[in-house]
DNA sequence: AAATAAAATTAGGTATACCTAATTTTATTT
DNA sequence: AAATAAAATTAGGTATACCTAATTTTATTT
C-alpha cells in the first residue's frame, strides 16, 4: 500500500498529466504540492523504486500502470466524497474540498464502489469534475473555458477549475453555480476582462483569471 | 490540533478509563496500542506538555478537560461512521470497525454533527456502544455481561465488548446480533462455560471468554 | 559559443513517532 | 528487611518525509 505522502504525490502527478501535455518536472510537482524541489527528488526515487512512476529527465515524470490505477482511485474517492458531503450532509460548496482531501485516503477495497452506489452513480462532482467509474473510465471532461466564448455568445457553467474557497465564495456571491447560463456581452481589449450576463439577469465584469477558471458547455 | 498518534493515544486512554477505575499506567497504554512502553513514556511527556493529559506516578495517566473533550469527539466520530457504514453503505458487522478507525480522524468542526443529523441521531453504534452526544454526554452504557446472568435466566444482547472480526464472525455464525434473546441453560462449574439457548431456538455451549465479551440488558 | 539563468541534484540536517537495550525505580515475594 | 520481579525510564538508534545550502546539470539569452 501507499503512504499518505505517496498518495498526495500520485494525485498531484495525475492532475498535472490531465491539465496539459507538458512534461511533468520535479519543479512542477514541488509547486503543486507546496514542497521543496529537493524533497520531490527524494520522493521520485522512492516512488520509482516502488514502480508507481517512471522518471526520465527528457520525458519527465510519468505514472506507471499501477500508479495510474492508484491515482484514479484516489480521485474517484475524492469526488464521490464531495458529492456525499454536499448532497447528504449539506455542506456548502466551498467547504467540501478540504474534507474530501482527508476522506480520499481512507482505504478499503469496496468503499468507493459502495459509496458510488449509495450516491446513485453520479457522473460529476459538485465542481463539475468527472468522477472516474469503477473500471477507471472518466466521463467527458470539460475543457472550454468562459474565456474562449465568443463575444455575444451564450453558454452554461459546466465545471470550475479552481476549488479554493475564495473563488467558490465569489461565485456564490455572483449567483453562479454548475448549470448557470452565462452570456458574454463584451470583451475588454485592454485586459481581456469580460462583461457577462448571469442567468439572464445580473450584469457584471469579471477578470481574465476568473473567466479562465470557469469551464463551460 | 492533535496528530494522528496523539488521537490514538487519547482514544486508548479514554477507553481504559471507561473500562475500569484502575489507574492507567504506561504499560497498560503500551499494551492497548501495541507499542513499546518506552514509546509511551515519550508520548506521555509530549501530551503532558500539550495539556492533553496529566501524569502522576501514583495516580497514573488522566485526561485533562481538553483531552477528555478531544477523546469523546473521536469516539463520537468513530461510532457515527460505524452506523453510516453499516446502515447506508451496507458493510457487514465485522468490516466497519477498521474503516471507522480511519474515518474518525477526519477533522472538520461540523462533520460529526452533520453526520449525526443525517443518521437520525442514533444512540448506539452497531456494536451497542453508546454514541456520545454533541454535548459530550454518553447514553447509558451496558456493563452486565452474559457471564453475570444467573443460570436459568434470560436476557437480550445489548452490546459486544470485542470488535475483532473473528469474534463478530463467530456471532454471525451463531445467529447472534444486537437484540437477540439468550437464555442461560447451564453453567459448567469446571471452566464457567455456558450452555445457552439462542433466540429460543438453537442450543450451544460457549466459553467464559465468549460470555464475558457479550453485554446484556 | 560564451555567459547567465533556471532546474535538478546532492549533502547534510530536522521533527515525529517509533524501536531495543540498559538502568533505575517501584512493587511483590520470601 | 532482603531478594526478586515487574514497571518505568533513559540513552541511543531508525524510517519517513520534510528542509536549507551548495553544487552540478540543463536551458536560455546574449
Amino acid at each position: 500500500m501507499n503512504t499518505l505522502s505517496e498518495e498526495n504525490y500520485l494525485k498531484a502527478i495525475f492532475r498535472l498529466s490531465q491539465k496539459s501535455d507538458e512534461k511533468i518536472t520535479p519543479t512542477a510537482i514541488a509547486e503543486a504540492l507546496g514542497n521543496n524541489a529537493a524533497s520531490v527528488v527524494d520522493m521520485i526515487r522512492k516512488m520509482t523504486d516502488k514502480e508507481l512512476i517512471e522518471y526520465d529527465k527528457k520525458k519527465g515524470v510519468r505514472l506507471t500502470q499501477q500508479g495510474l490505477k492508484d491515482s484514479i482511485l484516489i480521485v474517484r474517492k475524492h469526488r464521490l466524497w464531495e458529492v456525499f458531503l454536499l448532497e447528504k450532509l449539506g455542506f456548502h460548496w466551498d467547504e467540501i474540498h478540504d474534507i474530501a482531501e482527508e476522506l480520499e485516503h481512507v482505504s478499503n477495497a469496496s468503499l468507493a464502489d459502495r459509496l458510488d452506489k449509495f450516491l446513485g452513480f453520479p457522473e460529476y462532482d459538485p465542481h463539475g469534475d468527472p468522477i472516474p467509474k469503477a473500471n477507471g473510465k472518466l466521463p467527458k471532461t470539460f475543457t472550454v473555458s468562459l474565456a474562449d466564448v465568443k463575444t455575444g455568445a451564450s453558454c452554461k457553467v459546466a465545471a470550475v477549475r479552481d476549488t479554493s474557497s475564495s473563488f467558490l465564495q465569489y461565485l456564490v456571491k455572483l449567483g453562479i453555480g454548475i448549470g448557470t447560463p452565462i452570456q458574454v456581452l463584451e470583451r475588454i481589449a485592454f485586459d481581456q476582462s469580460l462583461v457577462i450576463k448571469i442567468n439572464e439577469q445580473d450584469q457584471t465584469t469579471v477578470s481574465q483569471r476568473f473567466s479562465e477558471s470557469i469551464l463551460i458547455s
